[in-house]
DNA sequence: AGGCGAATACTCGAAGTCGAGTATTCGAGA
DNA sequence: TCTCGAATACTCGACTTCGAGTATTCGCCT
């Protein structure tokens, strides 16, 4: 059996900080915390333990001992295996060298913004852009404080790298916003339209035919698709 | 009870294409191919059959009539509730207007990839960025193919928005890769020393001491972190 | 006429996710 | 010395996710 792992990327984590020395579960949430990990890899306690477990199943950490600390409850300490060690290696790997689709809400519900009408989509898509902005400033203002504390760049690559597709994702709602305030976009009009119709409450059916038969020209597409 | 909603975004595919007209779950997986929206919304039929159960026991949605044409097996055909209606414009308006942070399994690596040495990181780093490169030609072609068969760019939005973080993504990782092979990356000394440490076998503590005399002042930041 | 691959239409259960809840202990201040 | 909030260290179970598997039918090709 080729070693598995579970796809948690938490589990990663727990590998890596394993990887660096021994410790206990709650150690690793802890560092992880203190070492701002949280802001580019999820973590709750939940999935912590179960996914501390479901590594322990898989033989690619194991329980070290058991310790207790004062008058604290007791708690397990573990360490990555070799097997593990050569997995956090395997998909390392495979993450850095390898993209792969992710999924964002924010794309599904571009996807599915025709639902609502194009004026309530440009004042939304307004407010988003305010938000970024503000967020922008925030993300900017810890670059700031990390330059003056000296902490090197390679302790916030990951960060450096939100930013990036956070200036990206500005750069894409102002031009969005752009063209729907000029109404430019193409298949706007099909789009008003086809929202005019509902509020008048045409039946789906006619409102496709109608649609069909207003914007034969924008449709055309969608006929000749039978390939 | 304040209408709750399932937390995949499916679901809410569901409800615009409920909103849309009643189907059958089958027919909205097929529709969601047809129009593309696999590439943002990920569609999965175990996924697909649970999320319209859970929206149907919310009363977002409910069995409008089971039919059975030729002698296919019976099929449910479902309708929106005047509360999913509702739920669904929420949905929309919260996503659209309100970003919220999206983990990515790439910047959980980043954040990671410390664990493997720089010079394997160059290396991986390069293969990705061929690999984008080669995603990029795809979808530009996927752009080009749009325009000659005149689909409205209302259509494809969602497909702009990903090509946009694509290219960002691509900026990026040749700015990294460039700091990488200079050697220039803040803190990469550092990273080379502690890898060279871990490969004589010296162990995790002794690593940690000499690192933080070698590096004193890179490790400063540290230090005072006690606040 | 019949065979076979693509499309139709789901089902199932193992695994993973999540946040709220619990119980304890430490330490600063009144 | 007492208290109270923050930190420590998890547990629980309801809910989701997922992909592989199943069973059928349509329609093209020979």
């Amino acid at each position: 059996m080729a070693a598995t792992r579970p796809s948690n990327p938490l589990a990663l984590a727990v590998l890596v900080l394993l990887w660096e020395r021994p410790m206990h579960p709650y150690e690793m949430s802890s560092t992880l915390r203190e070492r701002r990990k949280e802001d580019s890899i999820k973590l709750n306690y939940g999935s912590l333990y179960s996914v501390v477990e479901s590594l322990r199943k898989r033989g690619l950490i194991e329980a070290a001992e058991t310790v207790r600390e004062g008058r604290r409850p007791e708690r397990t300490v573990y360490a990555i295996t070799d097997i593990g060690a050569q997995v956090m290696v395997d998909w390392l790997v495979e993450l850095l060298s390898t993209p792969k689709k992710e999924f964002t809400q924010f794309e599904a519900a571009l996807s599915l913004a025709g639902a609502l009408p194009p004026e309530q989509v440009t004042e939304l898509l307004g407010q988003r852009l305010r938000n970024l902005r503000f967020h922008q400033k925030a993300v900017e203002a810890v670059f700031e404080e990390a330059r003056t504390v000296k902490l090197p760049r390679l302790f916030m690559i990951e960060a450096e790298f939100s930013a990036a597709l956070l200036t990206a994702e500005i750069a894409f709602v102002e031009q969005l916003l752009g063209e729907l305030r000029a109404g430019s976009l193409g298949g706007f009009a099909l789009w008003q339209r086809m929202h005019e119709l509902r509020r008048a409450g045409v039946p789906p059916e006619e409102i496709d035919a109608k649609l069909d038969a207003e914007f034969a020209d924008e449709l055309a597409f969608a006929r000749d698709e039978s390939t």
